[in-house]
DNA sequence: GTTTAGCACTTGACACGCCGGAGTGCTAAT
DNA sequence: ATTAGCACTCCGGCGTGTCAAGTGCTAAAC
């Protein structure tokens, strides 16, 4: 038993398929009378039934109860995503919006991957989650200094992922150019290439006194950028999550208390992080989590597809889609497939500038 | 029947204020029989039926049937929050949270909302809405234009309304530092002070001509700038969501359907804004919307407390909490109340440095 | 040997009727 | 004016009976 459906002869597979195909439209159970409407299938509700029975002893499908139509296990739904299941061709509505969202050519990686959530979501009609790990490794590639008015100063970081961080800075003295000069230059020298860890007190106070006479801007500035250094938002990294309330459509999540929980890991971010993170690498293919594979109790009933995103050969964050474990894995593999590819490329080759013409990048701040 | 209560004396008050308060701890229908237990009411049961009986005609309390006790009406609730509900005294514990939040001296804007709504929805475990309307009038004072690296370059816009922008802009040819302080220039003197709107055509042209070797700059940069004064996110303005989980712990929002609807409007966004924005300017309480006072269809259920939050005198957004129409509007009223005016006071005072010691803002960008 | 028709059996969903409890309104006594 | 008492109403839970869906098994048909 390894999913590998070596046990099963054609005609095993076919009712197997159709039967998880059904179980995937209607949500309910179904039975050996229901199938004989479909004519791929060109047998007696009996026989059908003997099948049935035999792929639920082989452990691919589920009784309810004894008089329920089957349901497909686990094991059945994995099977299916390993063997069975076609290549989703993308509607032509599908792939325009897909398209737009690369035209969008939002240069920021947040904004990007909320953008690509938000239309994971719309596209699947599931719940879409994008994670973006910190990275213990980042640090800044150059310091910018830029004089604001005379009370505050903006700090711009190019980091050594290619990203850009800015922060705001006030001061209780007035700032001139000069003082900004020799921050930045102190910074450049000092700070750069640096983790978070390695900014120490000693280094602190080395800095302090090279600055001269912009001395009292470095103990904030230092803090501001240990900040971002840790990775902004959260403890250890961001979550985007987009489409919650579609998962409300499924009978699967009409239990409040059930959702309640569900939206709890949600909400809490880290598990998911963990999750999403901690999969070993593969081959490029999204991964499929189905119920209990996953180790959250909240989410035995749901499953996850997700797949890394690469840029530039590392891994800057996951994209993926959570619903119920009765879920379109077909159309949803192919989405997410596709969604992280082209985001991957997005984040690759925008340096180059596809088509040539007048780019655009922004971003947004305080 | 203005809600004034004047047609009612002390002791139907006080039953009127138990029977609310009762029904806002448990959720369920009030009888009398369990007012007897309340030790200020010194009265037999039958004695309170009376009471309640005309408080019912009076439209203060509603009978979900024969034999149920009494709920209050909307009407109860109105002239519960207007006259009976007493002021909400914070706990120790939930004002060391918000003094957190003034301490965290956050400078976006953004952010601050942000962190405000989480807090309100954990304070009160209610949902919480923040709305940062976008402003038509918005303008740029000033820009600021800062190479990155020959490839791209970040703009600064400091914006009228005391925020800062940042906007990240690539290009196909080699920049340099004279090309940047020409469009610096240019823009400074070209487009400062004009909305959106005013950015047109012909003026982009001028803008060209005047622009010289930086031409083929303007566009990219003209297109970024419309965009961040068309404001950023949204279409019409931001909203912050934070605890839409909270809700389920009420068996008011246990129906999925319901749910999912009244959260179709808070991801829709825009009836939200709309509701929050165009509420009359009041005398700087709360405001209070119970049920069918709200236009929403899939909110007649629930409630809404909300307050503006103005920054030099000008409204800069506002936030709020969205509950059920059983609501512990006390102290939901003053938690609003209370972060509404930190919000202020934090964004109008900040720039004083309240202690005086060693201030630090931020933001991020990509 | 495989397929199929037929039949008995199981089970959940649903409708119905039957209480019990909670709460009320009214009346009469205090 | 207040209250004790009582008849009345209505919801909710519970057990019952019926129905439909679906199964497993057996025996006949191919």
């Amino acid at each position: 038993m390894r999913g590998d459906g070596s046990e099963l002869n054609e005609r095993k597979k076919m009712i197997l398929k159709a039967i998880i195909e059904a179980h995937v439209r209607e949500g309910e159970p179904v039975g050996s009378k229901y199938l004989t409407q479909n004519k791929q299938i060109a047998l007696s509700s009996a026989t059908i039934r003997n099948e049935m029975s035999e792929l639920e002893e082989m452990g691919y499908l589920e009784q309810p109860h004894t008089s329920a139509g089957r349901v497909p296990s686990e094991y059945g739904y994995r099977f299916y995503v390993n063997s069975l299941m076609q290549k989703y061709r993308m509607s032509q509505n599908e792939l325009l919006r897909m398209n737009a969202l690369v035209k969008s050519r939002l240069a920021e990686v947040d904004k990007l991957l909320e953008s690509a959530t938000q239309l994971a979501a719309a596209l699947t009609n599931y719940t879409s989650i994008a994670v973006k790990p910190r990275q213990s490794t980042l640090t800044v590639d150059r310091f910018k200094a830029v004089l604001l008015d005379e009370g505050r100063l903006m700090l711009i970081m190019l980091m050594s992922d290619g990203t850009v961080k800015t922060a705001q800075i006030r001061s209780e003295m007035t700032l001139g150019a000069d003082m900004l000069e020799r921050l930045e230059f102190v910074l450049n020298s000092q700070v750069c290439g640096k983790r978070a860890e390695e900014i120490t007190m000693p280094l602190a106070l080395a800095i302090e006194k090279a600055a001269a006479e912009a001395e009292s801007l470095v103990s904030p500035v230092l803090k501001c950028i240990c900040q971002t250094l840790e990775g902004g938002e959260g403890e250890s990294g961001e979550v985007k999550i987009s489409g919650v309330n579609h998962l409300l459509e499924y009978p699967e999540y009409s239990d409040a208390r059930k959702f309640k929980e569900l939206l709890g890991v949600l909400e809490e971010k880290r598990d998911i992080l963990k999750l999403v993170t901690e999969t070993e690498t593969e081959d490029g293919r999204p991964r499929v989590i189905i119920g209990s594979e996953n180790s959250v109790e909240e989410m035995q009933d749901s499953a996850l597809v997700f797949q890394k995103i690469r840029s530039g050969g590392r891994v800057i964050g996951a994209i993926g889609i959570l619903g119920p474990r009765r879920m379109d894995y077909s159309k949803v593999v192919s989405t997410v497939e596709y969604i992280a590819e082209n985001l991957s490329e997005l984040l690759d080759g925008s340096p180059e500038l596809p088509e040539g013409k007048k780019p655009s990048g922004n971003g947004e701040n305080s």
